[in-house]
DNA sequence: TTAAATTCCTGTAAGC
DNA sequence: TGCTTACAGGAATTTA
């Protein structure tokens, strides 16, 4: 499933075929994948629109935009930024692709862009969502949460992860997957960077000291930023903006290999729920 | 306020 | 072989 690094792939694969590029129109097959604002408004609001930039915020993929002919000579104006906000849930697919490319099944919007290709958003369990609107209009509707800080951020600091889970007495697992703690981390790598800081999952995170913390922060940005080398994890249906799969599935240390021998001691791992999730670790290596 | 449980959804695989 | 059932999980919502 798309977390953090399979979301950056698709921004970094899409922001120079994208920026600059208008929507001449969109066309939605499943309208309540978009929940704000009504579809309707979705779609005339998006047509017309050039794409300013693009980026990521946790697994977030924002696309700014302004109307490709500007009202005025003072255009744009500020602070009412228009954003296009697309998350892909578990099996959500954005492709770029010419208009010859037979329809995917489950494809719920296309935009149409001037140069005669479409960008798909494609997703058969239908837990991702678009939504349009100004940063402040999507917190304030609470149709966007209030993300934690990002992870790979070189600002982000391991004292901020102490203080983050000193106040938590949940487990944790539990912790690293809250998006409103630390944004962008899910079920793949919140085992990956648990088992590369030898730390239990069930862990009570206010227990954890000063030194372990540093250890996770260390561990959490590496895990990611592997992963982001290799164009993520295509353990599900992830694939990147040209349907390409990623190669760090091949790669990882816990996760979906419950019974299997751990690498570092040979024990078969071991897998428990947490937070409603499955979660894999070594009991011999995380104390 | 926080944490846990529930819900949404369909493709896949296991089991009979 | 073909059917039924369990399972996968991000995040909003509900319950405790």
């Amino acid at each position: 499933m798309p977390e953090l690094p399979e979301v950056e792939t698709i921004v970094a694969d899409l922001r120079p075929h994208l920026v600059g590029r208008t929507i001449v129109r969109c066309e939605l097959a499943f309208p309540t994948i978009v929940r704000h604002p009504e579809p309707e408004e979705f779609v005339d609001a998006v047509a017309g629109m050039r794409i300013e930039s693009m980026g990521r915020r946790g697994k977030y993929i924002l696309a700014r935009l302004a109307p490709s002919r500007p009202f005025g000579p003072d255009f744009p104006t500020s602070g009412e930024e228009l954003l296009l906000v697309v998350h892909l849930g578990m099996t959500g697919q954005l492709r770029l692709v010419d208009e010859v490319t037979p329809l995917a099944k489950h494809t719920h919007a296309v935009f149409f862009l001037e140069d005669g290709r479409q960008l798909r958003y494609r997703d058969p369990r239908r837990f991702g969502r678009l939504l349009v609107g100004t940063q402040e209009a999507l917190l304030s509707a609470r149709k966007m949460p209030r993300l934690g800080p990002e992870p790979i951020d070189p600002d982000f600091a391991a004292e901020q992860l102490y203080r983050q889970l000193r106040r938590r007495r949940a487990p944790l697992k539990a912790v690293l997957l809250d998006q409103k703690a630390i944004a962008g981390v899910g079920n793949i790598y919140a085992d990956e960077s648990l088992h590369r800081a030898r730390l239990r999952p069930t862990r009570v995170a206010s227990t954890v000291s000063r030194q372990s913390a540093r250890r996770l922060h260390e561990s959490l940005r590496e895990s990611l930023e592997v992963a982001i080398a290799n164009r993520g994890s295509s353990v599900d249906t992830y694939r990147d903006a040209w349907g390409e799969v990623g190669g760090q599935q091949e790669k990882l240390l816990v996760y979906g290999r419950a019974g299997e021998p751990c690498f570092t001691c040979g024990r078969p791992l071991s897998s428990v729920r947490i937070a409603g999730r499955t979660t894999v670790f070594c009991r011999r290596c995380q104390r």
